[in-house]
DNA sequence: AAATATATTGACCCTCGGTCATAAAGGTAG
DNA sequence: CTACCTTTATGACCGAGGGTCAATATATTT
């Protein structure tokens, strides 16, 4: 690799870190790349050196936090302890990842959006499409441990299906809890307890032994905690 | 109310309908006020007459369409039967309007960011904020009822977060059930079931009685199809 | 019919994503 | 060091689209 490269590298770097500041704290919509120019003092031009539009720039960002979530994902898979203990701990993780990064949510739901794709390049689209992938493998090999060990009934539900239930509750409970309509409705104060509380229920639904009520998760969160995740500064139901 | 107020009034279907029409054909970006006063036939002026921006208008599109399916919620909530079943009719109609209203799931996504709701006009975020009450209280209606049964077990959780869980689970489903990518990896033809399944899942989850496993509910299914929604072309499972 | 009040318009402004001719910087040969 | 060529960076410019308002058309009153 060239000095070339390697200045090529730092500066797309640069302005990745400027862009994901931006647009997590302006929205989409609301960060122009004019902004963005000032900020990393290149012009509006050098950009499109790097990137072939706004949407390709976003997802290139969306990416990069995908990838921290991932390497979350695989740390709470190596969890020690019976399958719905590991479950929990990518829990965890994703509650973990909604702390550290509470803004990306709005990026990512945007990124849902039908035009937003086709006006991405193919790299990143794989690139994306790769971090997703491990993500959802690291739900898979839990969800087949369970199997393996019996605490998991193999006949309800397909293993793909299982994994798309823990990743939809996990979503659902986070944007509902995060509407302001919803929050006064209910009464919410704390989201990460209304999205652990629904993964619960939803692993107890698929009769994933042991039961909530049948063992001291608490405990297993101190160890979760201790063992995968000891730089977290919070702790589920505190 | 005056000849003045009616045609007004009439004036203001008329943009909604269009609006509606192109919002969901286009998407929110997509979609460019100047083709809209094309169509309607006014000048663009002329839609700044009825709504104070472009996200006004569309939270007006969105908030025509929560009514319907605060509509279909209320029908719901009639179904006579069990506690359960009457949650499960809930359920059923959230799948009607998935299917009635395809697109507007990515209109409603659109809402959730908070850069949208400032520029919507007081009125109008009232009046969606009413709308998503009364989908709120038909379902803690079915809550209620399910306590009061002792079908659905009270010291587990508060009757708010049981709702906000419901909401949860569909809202999430839905939309892990079309990305494209979740598709693939999990090999998804059928949104419907997903959703339906994992509010399932849930509700096991919570001990709502009687369990999935303990009842035939595919008799049910026939009866909310026939009693509640007869005008449903679908039927869940297939 | 004239005067006044109300309703409607579309030319215009501004912002912003995206492009490209031009200029600056970097490299090479004599 | 100079002349020439290649690569890289720039910012003026373009078109699209949301939003505004002075001017115009229509309706109502006197």
């Amino acid at each position: 690799m060239t000095r070339k490269d390697r200045e090529r590298m730092a500066r797309e770097e640069l302005i990745l870190e400027h862009a994901r500041r931006l647009l997590l704290s302006q929205g989409f919509q609301g960060f122009s790349l004019d902004d963005l120019a000032k900020a990393i003092e290149y012009s509006k031009g050098t950009i499109y050196l790097h990137f072939q539009s706004k949407e390709d720039l976003a997802l290139a960002v969306a990416t990069a936090a995908l990838k921290e979530r991932a390497d979350l994902f695989e740390r709470a898979v190596r969890f020690r302890g019976k399958s719905r203990e590991r479950a929990r701990a990518i829990g965890f993780a994703c509650c973990h990842f909604m702390v550290a990064y509470p803004e990306f949510f709005s990026v990512e739901m945007m990124m849902k959006s039908q035009s937003f794709w086709e006006k991405a390049s193919e790299a990143r689209r794989q690139a994306n499409s790769m971090q997703a992938g491990r993500t959802f493998r690291a739900m898979m090999e839990v969800v087949h441990a369970g199997f393996e060990s019996g605490d998991l009934p193999r006949d309800r539900m397909a293993a793909e299906h299982i994994a798309i239930a823990m990743a939809s509750v996990t979503v659902g409970s986070h944007i509902m809890s995060q509407v302001p309509e919803m929050r006064l409705l209910a009464g919410i104060d704390d989201s990460i307890l209304i999205v652990r509380q629904n993964q619960d229920l939803l692993l107890d639904g698929m009769q994933w032994s042991p039961l909530l009520a049948e063992y001291d998760y608490q405990a297993t969160d101190f160890r979760i905690r201790d063992e995968i995740f000891p730089e977290a500064t919070w702790f589920p139901g505190h």
